[in-house]
RNA sequence: GCGCGGUUAGCUCAGUUGGUAGAGCAACCCGUUUACACCGGGAAGGUCGCAGGUUCGAGUCCUGCACCGCGCACCA
């Protein structure tokens, strides 16, 4: 017996060196393990991509579970003898990364603001690369058995590629158009964002009632009514009966007599406030529908910092925030208030990044049809070609995508994939262009711009499954396309999930991935969310470093089940470092115990009946905990094999054991030997996806008759013939 | 407003097709010169959110309600 036994299991020693062991095997490639004759070339494929992890950040707790959940999964379908794939990946994360890279310039006291975009580029790619050797680092800290020699990086040439041809194609099918359409700004940010980005906030704040000549209107954003010249009510409200459409009053408003006209229009709320309402076309999306029906003029009142254009006379110039106040003491002064409801509840919409409130904008920008693309996907997730774990996912992405809208794919940010399209300067017509060849416009012939926008980061991870395998030719793409499985965060299900699948079926004619596992939020041991305000961030590293890497999987694993969000605690992942010392202390007696036994010729040993009774129940948790694995029960599983090897194993078979290991009689020694020499093996393989290095160790340590790695030792249960292997 | 969850032991949660309520952690008692610095044994703890219904039988199925959480939505 190894003397590192005679010591408390010590993860920083061994957890490096075994994942050495493990890459320099190259089994982490499908391919390496068909060559060496580890799985068979005919043999079932299991795939998996890895969500893309952002490449300039660090690991966090969510990132801990998915690389948990897919390295138990991964693991377990190569022992089972699958042809298993597991694709790693990173993100640019377009906005996400642009965000972080104008604080840190914002820092150095510069803005990203009148820079050379070519410039800003560049920096934020070199802190990107730079970056990403610490995020990989740390995926590998986790133990993931992923096939690096296959990684991608979202900007990649060929993803590039097949971004552009898929961006053609919805144009030549005319599923994207270029429009004039209102757009949700975010005024710190400088871009628009799709519906997804944007956050309901509700808030109270006072609500202003205005006099509007004869009529009055209210507003909780008096900064937006400048350029308010049309005054709409239902066509049916009999206290506006004698006001006829088109007809034109002359009032005092803000900043002198305007004059305005009426517009009748079944939008509005005879039941809301006075029945009465203005618009501001330009900034708001009711009001917008409704110009767009009556034909209207649509002003711009305030630009894209936020601040009041020239029509604001006085005020132009000035950030809103700072005019509101001002305003609401100019219409005081000139008796325009009616009235000031002080505590009126409503929502507001933010930016989801830094709460600023949206401030809607027409802006002429690219936009994807939805319809058609979700109607195929509802077709296939309602006849259940595509299974979500779990299953209400499934009412929960039906609901979203029978209510789908258009999809606003332009971002005025620089780090990101240029859209390929050239917009002419005089009629701003859009074509896409992506051999770069269009010179003059194919409408009215004038010249061209560039789009100096970049495509929504989802956009192209929306791609990923059939992007990353190289379709349409690879062969990756023919042997592991359609995906087995997609397992991520259920907060993206709208983000990225259902837009892979309408994506993947619109480019490939077939399911980007036959399942969906989604994983709930890692909370706090409080089950508060984790932030860095809160400052309740659990950073896995430093777990991991702490307790081992296996402790953590466990602790994050046991208790999980999918969709529910989970507390994790560090006396929980504690107590799992206690599980694996005491896995460790097992086999200290076991090998200590089993030196005289031998590792060949073991068949002739005769097993004594009690301890057939042991080999007997073993088979049947055996096939109880493949069951749980094939139903993708981890949670469970786990929490039954740390029962059994602690409960049954160590506290009845090693207890009940050393009475035998004492007993003249050769045979009962030989048999009990035996047992309890296979009971750990089995034990250790079924442990192996949930606790990786500690199970490595042990198993390389043994006197096996067999002495490969465990990670690719098969699975002691064979599924086609329906029962334990004997081996 | 529409939709989706949840409510089970002090805490965190399991509970597959209906068949006498489970685990881990914590707390309590006892033991321990040993495979185990990270140990063992024992006992305790729950009208399964509320009210009805179906059934021989309901934590589980149906209806309604309450509370908590989340998502979607253009109320000025």
């Amino acid at each position: 017996m190894d003397d590192k036994f005679l010591k408390p299991y010590n993860p920083r020693e061994t957890e490096d060196r075994i994942y050495k062991l493990w890459e320099d095997s190259g089994f982490f490639n499908p391919d390496v393990c068909v060559e060496k004759g580890i799985t068979d070339k005919n043999a079932e494929t299991f795939s998996l991509i890895m969500p893309p992890t952002n490449a300039n950040g660090s690991l966090h707790a969510g990132h801990g579970l998915v690389m948990t959940i897919e390295d138990i999964i991964v693991r377990y379908k190569r022992m089972q003898g699958f042809r298993t794939l597991w694709l790693p990946g990173l993100d640019h994360a377009g906005f996400e990364t642009q965000v972080v890279y104008e604080r840190k310039l914002e820092k150095e006291g510069r803005t990203r603001f009148g820079m050379d975009r070519n410039v800003l580029y560049k920096e934020i790619l070199d802190f990107t690369l730079q970056n990403s050797s610490n995020i990989k680092s740390q995926i590998r800290k986790t133990g993931a058995s992923c096939d690096w020699s296959r990684e991608k990086f979202t900007l990649d040439d060929d993803i590039v590629k097949t971004v552009y041809q898929t961006f053609k194609k919805l144009y030549d099918d005319d599923l994207v158009y270029r429009g004039n359409k209102i757009v949700s700004w975010c005024s710190k940010h400088h871009t628009s964002f799709s519906n997804l980005e944007i956050l309901d906030e509700e808030r109270i704040e006072p609500y202003y009632y205005l006099k509007y000549g004869p009529f009055i209107i209210s507003t909780s954003r008096p900064e937006t009514k400048f350029g308010d010249k049309y005054v709409v009510m239902h066509p049916d409200d009999k206290r506006y009966a004698e006001y006829t459409h088109g007809q034109k009053i002359n009032l005092e408003w803000i900043n002198g007599p305007i004059t305005a006209t009426i517009i009748k229009d079944k939008a509005v709320d005879m039941e809301f406030g006075t029945g009465v309402m203005t618009i501001t076309p330009w900034h708001d999306p009711v009001d917008f529908e409704i110009a767009e029906r009556h034909n209207l003029e649509k002003e711009q009142i305030i630009d894209e910092f936020g601040k009041l254009l020239p029509v604001a006379g006085e005020f132009a110039g000035m950030h809103i925030k700072k005019a509101r106040p001002l305003i609401i003491e100019k219409l005081r002064q000139k008796w325009l208030i009616e009235k000031i409801d002080e505590n009126y509840k409503h929502v507001v919409r933010t930016c989801y990044k830094c709460g600023t409130i949206i401030e809607p904008q027409i802006k002429n920008q690219w936009f994807i049809k939805m319809k058609p693309l979700a109607e195929r996907a509802l077709k296939k997730i309602e006849n259940e070609e595509i299974k979500y774990i779990p299953e209400h996912y499934k009412k929960i992405s039906i609901h979203w995508l029978e209510n789908i809208t258009d999809w606003n794919i332009s971002r005025q940010i620089v780090w990101g994939i240029p859209i390929p399209a050239k917009i002419c300067t005089v009629c701003e017509h859009g074509m896409v262009d992506i051999e770069n060849k269009i010179t003059k416009c194919t409408k009215c012939s004038n010249n061209v711009k560039t789009d100096i926008d970049t495509f929504d980061t989802w956009f192209s991870s929306g791609q990923w499954p059939f992007a990353t395998l190289g379709y349409p030719s690879k062969d990756d793409f023919k042997n592991f396309y359609p995906t087995d499985l997609m397992e991520t965060a259920g907060e993206i299900i709208f983000f990225w999930v259902s837009r892979m699948i309408m994506l993947g079926l619109y480019i490939t004619d077939n399911i980007p991935f036959k399942k969906v596992y989604l994983h709930g939020l890692v909370l706090d041991a409080k089950g508060r969310k984790m932030s860095k305000s809160k400052g309740n961030v659990i950073d896995p590293i430093i777990l991991t470093d702490k307790y081992g890497t296996d402790a953590f999987r466990m602790g994050i694993i046991v208790g999980n089940t999918p969709g529910t969000s989970l507390s994790l605690s560090e006396d929980k992942i504690k107590a799992y470092k206690h599980f694996a010392n005491k896995l460790w202390n097992i086999t200290r007696f076991v090998l200590s115990n089993t030196e005289s036994l031998p590792a060949e010729n073991t068949q002739e040993i005769k097993i004594m009946e009690n301890d057939q009774k042991t080999f007997d129940e073993l088979n049947i948790f055996i096939k109880d905990i493949t069951s749980d694995m094939d139903n993708y029960k981890f949670y469970m599983a786990a929490e039954k094999l740390y029962h059994y090897v602690w409960h049954i194993f160590a506290d009845k078979l090693i207890e009940e054991s050393k009475d035998k290991l004492k007993s003249e009689n050769k045979e009962t020694v030989l048999s009990i030997q035996y047992t309890l020499k296979h009971v750990l093996e089995k034990c250790l393989i079924m442990l192996h996806p949930f606790v990786p290095f500690v199970t490595e160790e042990i198993w390389q340590t043994m006197n096996l008759k067999n002495k490969k790695l465990l990670m690719i030792q098969k699975w002691p249960f064979d599924l086609a013939q329906g029962k334990p292997n004997d081996n």
